[in-house]
DNA sequence: CCAGCTTATGAATCTGACG
DNA sequence: GCGTCAGATTCATAAGCTG
């Protein structure tokens, strides 16, 4: 399966062949090499999500290079630590960059950090356009102690989730994160243990990667804003955990590491990972996307008559239901469930769906629960 | 007690006349006017620690109503407008300059925030030298959920603590923590509830300030990070908590503020804030709330897979674990444990944790049982 | 007086399809 | 792009009210 392998995407030939055939994703790839040359290769508008887990590390020195290439050396003292910020910032921006290109208009980006860079990373983000969407906290169950005693215990990350733009679309799937945690709304702060035991890879006895995240994270970013079959991009693969939850989720990634070391390692755990059947890949629908039932139909379907009442829940106001579904009340001019409920309250606006409610052998309920039951019944 | 007046610092007449007599600190005393202008006033290395709480800049769009039509009360004040990033970067450069000035060498800064502006803090922060040393998250117990489900509920806030410099001698009181944390170290995250009820600052039936913060959360911070006797310095008092809470802990303030309604609660309230004894003290503990785990954890942490075919004790009734933790059975809507387990018992209510049972080596057990280890290996 | 029910509210970047 | 309108959407607390 996995390759790793140098993209060659059509649209850096000549014109004419980009606008005869259009660029060809490395779909589930890891494209070896620097994440802003591999990404540079990669088609404008073309990811439906990003995922990134860039490195932390400012103070310690030796793995963060310039966005030259240049090596910055390790900081000691005060008038070398400005110059690293700015080093960092460059390189944040740059990639930044060329992540929002990629992204679909729609499209969405996840970045995870530490306090020592997400302030940089965050910051940059609204600087390029981006807008942020939530900023959420994951809270370690098992974090490492603070051993001296001299600051409160490091028990979080936070990731950034932004939209590529103000006016953006983006996915949220709302109702399979409500569902997933037993119908309350999912919070912005998410509990989850740190990667360990067997799910951490090894190599020759040592940790395969210092900073594998756990599936449990990326099974909740994905699941919660993208959908099935879109394109997931992480241009700081590591040792795959984004590609693998990603193929057990049915969603297709491009992954970018510099690394042979973790290619090798990540080209394994991905081979093995197994994707779930459809059936349970299926979620929750939002209400939103499901399809739509008009109060009409329900009277020409018979299952209201004309002429029925309908009653608020206190039965303090009601209304008639007409020939072609919509309401008449005393003193107001009718019309749809809705304008009638909301005209009737004074309200701005009002969902007649659950307003409105049918009196049946002394039960009151409301008219969503028909709808509910004609929706299963013509369902097939 | 406190007045608001303007400091007449002796720092700002003649030179002589400042190495004479140290400059007199306005202690316990709200000083009226701009922040940036009132510190100006204040003599360099003076303070032990500064807590600010600056606007947000949340940029909001229309009205916002909850489902049931009530209208959300949004803050639309005056002080929380900025026409740009740009613009709010120059005030925060601004004021947390003057901030770092006035604060002696071992001294420390706490600023609390939201992703609309924390990023920005802290980006400016280390700029401006000041060193990271936690990132304190604030996890509301009862926040306001997103009434249009559109998001991640926002519950959280992000403070940051920093100390002047790196190589600062910072105060930081571990056993204090630890003991107030039932002998565990204390964490970077904080469960505290928001500001309601009897602490609620009311004027003429509504709130007297739109973002007061709860006094528990001050009670922390300076309890954590000063000695007692320590001059803290809040550069935007609002309705007076950091004072308040400072008087109760024999802590002493200097507040800036630039609404005379908010000085007038605050005096108010500070007034009346009594001293806090021994006893009085062991009473402010957190109550450690029971954790709870949402079906889903177990799915996405990889506990029970997708696809997992669940049965009741008698094996009569099954159904199957699908990507969002939901259930589907078969000739009815799917949906969480609880609510499939009803439907196909044609019970109002179900358990569904103890209802469903998974079947493992012959031996068939209640997901319940899977939920109590779950607990234990992510238990501190 | 208490139990149970109803109402109020909190730093919120809070809809989307169609004409 | 803008106006219109169907219709989707909430959790924890505390205070107030009723019987």
């Amino acid at each position: 399966m996995t390759i790793a392998v140098k993209p060659r995407a059509r649209a850096l030939r000549t014109r004419d062949e980009a606008i005869v055939a259009a660029p060809v994703l490395p779909l589930n790839r890891i494209l070896r090499g620097d994440c802003i040359a591999e990404m540079r290769a990669l088609p404008s508008g073309s990811i439906d999500m990003i995922f990134a887990d860039p490195p932390y590390n400012l103070q310690l020195g030796g793995d963060l290079a310039r966005p030259d290439g240049s090596h910055v050396e390790a900081v000691t003292d005060d008038w070398d630590k400005f110059d690293s910020f700015a080093a960092y910032d460059a390189f944040t921006r740059e990639w930044l960059a060329e992540a929002r290109r990629l992204l679909k208009p729609n499209g969405s980006i996840w970045v995870i950090g530490s306090y020592h860079n997400i302030f940089r990373v965050g910051a940059i983000l609204q600087d390029l356009g981006f807008w942020i969407l939530n900023d959420i906290v994951w809270r370690k169950a098992n974090p490492m102690p603070n051993f001296k005693g001299t600051r409160f215990t490091n028990a979080h990350e936070t990731l950034i989730w932004a939209a590529k733009s103000e006016k953006a679309k983006y996915t949220f799937n709302y109702r399979a994160m409500k569902t997933l945690n037993d119908e309350l709304q999912m919070r912005s702060d998410w509990v989850l243990p740190i990667c360990s035991g067997q799910e951490r890879l090894k190599r020759n006895g040592a940790k395969a990667h210092p900073t594998q995240k756990p599936e449990a994270l990326l099974y909740r970013v994905l699941l919660s804003t993208t959908n099935k079959g879109d394109v997931v991009l992480d241009p700081f693969f590591g040792t795959g955990t984004t590609g693998a939850v990603a193929k057990r989720l049915g969603r297709s990634f491009i992954g970018c590491e510099r690394e042979d070391a973790y290619i090798e390692v990540a080209e394994e755990r991905i081979a093995a990972a197994l994707p779930l059947d459809e059936s349970a890949l299926t979620t929750m629908q939002s209400k939103r996307t499901a399809p739509k039932v008009a109060f009409g139909q329900l009277v020409e379907a018979g299952w209201i008559a004309p002429g029925t009442r309908l009653f608020d829940k206190k039965h303090r106001l009601s209304a008639t239901v007409r020939a072609d579904g919509s309401l008449a009340a005393d003193g107001i001019e009718s019309g749809s469930i809705h304008g009638v409920g909301a005209k009737l309250q004074g309200a701005p606006s009002c969902n007649g769906w659950t307003f409105w409610h049918l009196e049946h052998e002394g039960e009151i309920k409301p008219i969503d629960a028909l709808r509910q039951r004609y929706l299963l019944a013509v369902e097939d």
